[in-house]
DNA sequence: TGCACGATAATCT
DNA sequence: GATTATCGTGCAA
């Protein structure tokens, strides 16, 4: 697939709120550098997790793990959860207040090996992260700048963007702040909340 | 198609 | 010592 320049999306460009930031960053695109080449995906499903949310890592407030959701928004908060799985988050409000959105599923572009069918390879944040070699090693880096990781324009227009419940959260479990692109192969989750 | 279950380790109480 | 923003397998229907 021809693809265009990839530049980075200036920190301007993003809003300055975690759950408006999730319905944004539906269609965008992420970037990452490897040795090999570059692999490129189109964001498809995301989560806020906002101010005040229970459900937040930052709820309690700083601590050495949760620092970069606390960075300016559009810095990268990567986490290792149930011992074996990576998320990847963009920080979402101004440096100081702790909040952020996860990347849930990418419909690949271009990059990526070829054994995994494109529906799945990067279907959840866990997947996700491994189908893009995402460590804690880019946890604090800036997703607005050309690095290892960051964040690009649209490469074509979003289509419907539908909402749900969060996935997979025992608190704050009732808050509409899913966001994912309808009819996308790519989405994670139970079918019953991709309508 | 949809559950229950276990793997596995950092983080926080 | 409890909890966890997940995933693959296995088994039932």
């Amino acid at each position: 697939m021809r693809l265009p320049a990839l530049a980075p999306l200036p920190r301007r460009a993003l809003p300055v709120d975690a759950a408006a930031l999730a319905r944004w960053l539906i269609g965008t695109t992420l970037v990452r550098r490897l040795p090999e080449g570059r692999r490129v995906g189109r964001i498809v499903e995301t989560e806020a997790y906002v101010v005040g949310d229970a459900a937040s890592h930052a709820y309690r407030g700083e601590t050495p793990r949760n620092r970069a959701m606390f960075l300016a928004h559009g810095h990268a908060y990567v986490y290792l959860i149930y011992g074996m799985w990576t998320c990847l988050n963009v920080s979402a409000e101004p440096r100081g207040v702790g909040a952020g959105v996860l990347i849930r599923a990418l419909e690949p572009l271009a990059g990526f090996d070829d054994e995994v069918a494109p529906a799945r390879v990067a279907s959840g944040p866990g997947r996700l992260a491994l189908a893009l070699r995402v460590g804690r090693d880019l946890d604090g880096i800036d997703l607005c700048r050309r690095g290892p990781l960051w964040l690009a324009p649209p490469v074509r227009p979003v289509g419907a963007i539908g909402t749900s419940v969060r996935i997979g959260l025992s608190r704050e479990a009732e808050r509409p702040l899913r966001f994912f692109e309808r009819g996308s192969p790519a989405l994670s989750g139970p079918r019953r909340l991709n309508a």
